[in-house]
DNA sequence: ATGGTCGACTCTCGA
């Protein structure tokens, strides 16, 4: 058995937050495995030395501007790959999830489309990603075996996930439509780690810029989130968001989510 | 409490 600390961040740019990256990487949260969401970066302007220097192996994908996605692990991962591998795979969705494989553990990273609106063409596309998620899950991970998918997930299930949902019924992020797109993808087999663990109300993982001064009101969003299949949940011994990292210069409008398990 | 900021990149888009 080896303790194993996993945890999702959205930089929103990596390259603005390598400070903050850096503090997380060799802070008292030090994950074995940390997958990143909305590194912005090009894979050939990635900053493979900043890892390395830091003892981490890397395997991202990624556009110009928007979306990207990365796992950075102290080990190599015995298999890395983008995208669902469905044989319609955009570019959009190569940057938009990536998985990796340690022995028998299974990360899947993934960066779900926010949507933008209810009514718009984005809205399809994020629904469209959460069943091809499913699908996936389908194809090539057993129930019986441990895998993790983590990442933006752009949704806040439930109603302790968001402050004042009732305002908010028809938000591309809480609508009952964009739930129950999700519940059709956790219905494979997926607990909710970090709920098993933080079952309380003001557990949040994204705190928008635009609100002012949204962290110290915790007006925020829990749309990180930590899906484990029943062996691995079964094998989690906590979770923690690392609310500090708020607290350093240019934060990224999410936190850092850190999950620790016993594989 | 998504009008209100921030990041990337041309000034507007995406979140």
């Amino acid at each position: 058995m080896e303790k194993m600390k996993i945890a999702t961040f959205n930089v929103n740019s990596l390259k603005a937050r390598l400070p903050i990256v850096e503090r997380f990487l060799s802070g008292e949260d030090s994950p074995d495995i940390l997958c990143l969401q909305e590194t912005k970066c090009r894979d050939e302007e990635f900053p493979v030395s900043f890892f390395s220097d830091l003892g981490y192996s890397c395997a991202f994908r990624g556009m110009k501007s928007y979306n990207g996605v990365a796992v950075v692990s102290r080990t190599k991962p015995d298999e890395a790959v983008s995208g669902f591998g469905d044989g319609e795979d955009s570019e959009q969705d190569r940057a938009r999830l990536i998985r990796a494989r340690f022995g028998d553990l299974n990360v899947v990273c993934a960066y779900v489309p926010q949507g933008k609106e209810v009514s718009s063409a984005d809205f399809q596309y994020k629904k469209r990603f959460l069943s091809r998620s499913r699908a996936l899950f389908d194809r090539d991970y057993s129930q019986s075996g441990k895998l993790l998918w983590t990442g933006d997930i752009n949704v806040a299930m439930l109603d302790i996930d968001v402050t004042h949902p009732e305002n908010k019924r028809d938000h591309v992020c809480v609508c009952e439509e964009v739930r129950e797109a999700l519940a059709g993808v956790l219905s494979w087999g997926f607990v909710d780690v970090f709920r098993k663990h933080l079952p309380q109300p003001g557990e949040f993982t994204f705190w928008d810029y635009r609100v002012k001064g949204a962290l110290e009101r915790n007006i925020g969003w829990r749309i990180d989130h930590m899906f484990a299949s029943p062996p691995l949940a079964e094998r989690s011994e906590s979770v923690r968001v690392a609310r500090g990292l708020r607290a350093m210069d240019r934060p990224s409008d999410h936190t850092a989510v850190t999950g620790v398990f016993e594989v």
